[in-house]
DNA sequence: GTGTGACCCCTTGCGTTACAAGGGGAAGGT
DNA sequence: ACCTTCCCCTTGTAACGCAAGGGGTCACAC
């Protein structure tokens, strides 16, 4: 499903939800990189198209925070490829941040959606 | 209610949806920095903690774009203050940022509620 | 065999922006 | 005289998403 889909055109919409969506896609096994980037747009609909400068940063920095471990190993395609799983940590952290992200945009609606001044 | 509520602590978080908060918060009248600070902290029950070095470089930022207009003026308590004003440009961005917003956390919300292994 | 495209990994440089930490000044109360 | 609230502002600093590069392997078509 590599269709051009155009992309999100607006990193500060995405900010932060990267760390969020891409522990997500680990919660049940171990994935590599190219991997995290499809599941990413397959829930996403599309709409979110993982760029690679984007990615392999930002699961280093997961993996510095002890968030995943990476282990090589071999593609379903028989390639050399680098899984990440989630590490206890990781898990927790993303019950957090998800639960606190959830919080913080449901505010943000609540404000956008307010129809009286100054209520 | 200038309460010493914790603040945001994590910036990633807010990354977008300031711009949005602001413009909102000029929908039915002009306000002053201080005053829109205080719209936010409100309609988000003080989970929003504005800083003001955020504040005002934000609303500079929106009128060089030219979707806020600025105007000096005295406040309520007869203080010197630059009131803000949404401009037409402004309405139309805020209507299409805020759909966006919308829709791009309606995704990331989706793929967190995802429970089964790639979809 | 020589593309071509999918699969897989990575880095550098840039621009944006939230925040901390400073600054100043005027009004009102104690 | 002092403090608090109200109001405005600027200068760092750090984080991070993205564009734009890099490299390598495998399968299939021509």
């Amino acid at each position: 499903m590599t269709a051009t889909i155009p992309m999100t055109q607006n990193p500060n919409l995405v900010r932060g939800t990267l760390d969020l969506l891409i522990l997500k896609s680990l919660t049940w096994e171990p994935l590599h990189g190219y991997a995290v980037s499809e599941w990413i747009e397959n829930v996403t609909d599309g709409s979110l198209l993982m760029e690679e400068g984007t990615l392999y940063p930002a699961l280093h920095r997961l993996a510095e925070k002890g968030f995943v471990e990476s282990e090589w190993g071999l593609s379903e395609n028989n390639r050399r490829a680098k899984y990440y799983s989630l590490t206890r940590e990781g898990r927790g952290y993303l019950e957090r941040e998800a639960a606190s992200w959830a919080a913080y945009t449901n505010a943000v609606a609540k404000a956008l959606a307010v129809e009286s001044p100054i209520p």
